[in-house]
DNA sequence: GTGCTTGGATAGTGCTCTTATCCAAGAAGG
DNA sequence: CCTTCTTGGATAAGAGCACTATCCAAGCAC
């Protein structure tokens, strides 16, 4: 297959799918002769996995880039190499932790995690992005006034726990190896649109059935 | 309080406090006199509310301006006020009806609308963008090969109502009015930055429970 | 051989958020 | 009163991002 088919089964322009190859988003072509290259399914499914990211997941080129160059490292195990990918996700700004919000959210979250007996996040507290986004977040409500407490936040953590065993089930019903860690990341990144797109639906659900349209 | 003030206690440089003026995300000061302007405790609130939509929320500029005009609307009914707000939040890109995987997709969600007996989202189906975001999304896992279907997609659903339940509930303990409405978008566009927040320490957490560090 | 396609390089576009500079009019403090 | 700071308003400048366009010599296909 060449640049041209590539880019009309894909729907991308040629000029788009250069930039990518410039930017070490899809492997080069099989190079034919100093002027043709040949592609094949892999680098289509790649193309489509990138603009899956970029669109719907909204990463920007740099992180898709990062999060490709830890699905393809084979020197890692397949744990490691989620865990890698994950982090590498678009942050929130560093907490500035002179701030007494964010001092007061770190606590929040500290005793959250401890309530619901989250071993693995205590230890990991500081360098989780997670933990930092969910720190800021919180800490963004308190400056307006509005105080999320461990209290309030514990049963919205339950239930996310309980997605998180569903999507570690999901992945599990997948044969191990590379096909399973790309789907574990394309589902951490794609499942958090689907997530979005699911809770406001029911939130729109929700409150007609309790207030109607009026 | 003058400009440097508001400055000095939000911690936005006096500069990006006019450019949000210039467009409309802060109400002019009261005007003392030709050169003077006087900011009230208002201002700080909503200047804390538009830098915690667009750095925390990640709204363009022209969003904010677009949720915050439904915020102030005082002719319409609450409702309707807070459902203008979350339409007005981003979007994905059109649909793209003649392909194959959004028709596909289309289907599978609704008859996961069916199947829950969402009858609000299915008379708003095409309207709504949380509608049109589901099927964007589900597409792009069937493009890669990975079929999400009503089947998989119902006990995210079910989780994801029972989040949405807990999101009015927390809206009801506050009295009617204004500030409810407020907290109600507040809510939407900074609840989920906690939810995902959650779901990937959720998600760091199960993973380790399950595999370890390996 | 003529026209189209290739990879490679480079520059430019359009958008967004933010910062900087300049201005004349006025306030604040000594 | 005089210096310094601040105001709104206007305009420009800049930085970052995702593309897009153009030009190139080399080469394949009809």
């Amino acid at each position: 297959m060449r640049l041209a088919e590539l880019s009309r089964r894909s729907g991308v322009s040629t000029a788009t799918i250069k930039y990518y190859l410039r930017e070490g988003l899809l492997p080069p072509g099989r190079q034919l002769n100093a002027t043709t290259a040949d592609y094949d399914e892999e680098h289509l499914r790649r193309l489509r996995l990138v603009r899956a990211m970029i669109q719907v997941g909204r990463l920007p080129v740099a992180k898709v880039r990062e999060v490709l160059g830890h699905v393809d490292d084979e020197s890692l195990g397949s744990s490691i190499r989620l865990g890698a990918a994950l982090w590498a996700l678009p942050q929130v700004p560093e907490p500035d932790e002179d701030d007494a919000c964010i001092r007061a959210a770190h606590e929040e979250v500290a005793a959250l995690v401890d309530r619901l007996g989250w071993e693995n996040a205590k230890c990991l507290a500081t360098l989780s992005p997670a933990y930092r986004s969910l720190v800021v977040t919180v800490a963004a409500f308190r400056r307006l006034g509005y105080d999320w407490g461990a209290e309030q936040l514990a049963p919205y953590a339950e239930l996310m726990h309980r997605t998180a065993v569903l999507d570690l089930d999901n992945m599990e019903t997948l044969p191990p190896g590379a096909e399973r860690i790309e789907f574990a990341i394309l589902g951490a990144i794609l499942n958090e649109p689907v997530l979005r797109a699911l809770h406001r639906l029911a939130q729109e659900e929700e409150t007609t059935r309790r207030y109607g349209f009026e």
